[in-house]
DNA sequence: TGTACTATTGATAACGAATCTCATTACCGT
DNA sequence: ACGGTAATGAGATTCGTTATCAATAGTACA
């Protein structure tokens, strides 16, 4: 509970923030680190994590588990509560709000006695571009 | 499609499936890996694995990503869809039906011109008795 | 019941995501 | 420019999960 350690801009956030930020959908930490790469960029890969990590406590980025668990991110209007629909062929990525969810995990939550409740609200499925695909069809 | 090649019944299966009965919560497959072993069953770990992971594919588990990436898994009736209603704090475990979650999840993917709509949706809260203790209160 | 076939098992190696270490770098107030 | 110190990053480390592969044991069939 100290005065808020000071924060320094290096162009290393920066540049986490912006490749966060040309992104569609959402990406892994080593995905945006490989990207940095090859963009030239000779950031590593543990600033990358800690970048990530500090954006999304901000609320600058929105991260989720993927379905084989690691962890995606992806850049967010900030303070803005929302849930995402994404596409796990191509990554296409849509934000949406959803006030009756919101209200229904409150209502689920109290009427069994839970209190601060917290929701992971996500649906996966295929765009329509990857939904014409043969071979993800079936 | 092709022929489910043929499935053997061993002990080691009984017993994941049993441990996993006598659970209230979710569990990580190293959790119970640790409790067969402290009750006798000299079962391997890739084995608890395996035996989990085709749990959960024949509908007879429930399985979910712990806050900090790590597979859970839960004994839940099969073939009935629904999502849990989790205290994070003592693991008590209620599952929740919810058609209309359900039919939210199929028209926001529908509207967006998305298939074959997948949905993780779990609500993490504190259950009535974590919530009258001191120190959760926050 | 015996036997052949082969799915299953399990100890361990391998893998991979994420974190930690710590000397070095460089941001920032002065 | 200088000094204090947060941030960086290469590599080591941790830890959950999966692959390897010889040995085992379940199942069908005679």
């Amino acid at each position: 509970m100290t005065s808020s350690p000071r924060k320094r801009n290096t162009w290393q956030r920066e540049a986490v923030r912006d490749a966060l930020g040309a992104n569609d959908g959402f990406v892994s930490a080593q995905g945006l680190h490989a990207t940095l790469r090859e963009s030239g960029s000779p950031i590593g890969l543990a600033t990358v994590y800690r970048a990530l990590a500090d954006l999304a406590v901000e609320g600058e980025a929105d991260s989720l588990q993927s379905l084989d668990g690691e962890s995606l991110f992806r850049a967010c209007t900030p303070g803005q509560h929302h849930h995402h629909l994404i596409c796990r062929s191509c990554g296409l990525t849509v934000e949406i709000e959803a006030d009756a969810v919101e209200r229904w995990a409150q209502s689920v939550a109290s009427e069994h006695g839970f209190t601060q409740p917290r929701h992971v609200v996500d649906v996966f499925g295929l765009c329509a571009a990857c939904s014409a695909l043969p071979g993800d069809g079936g």
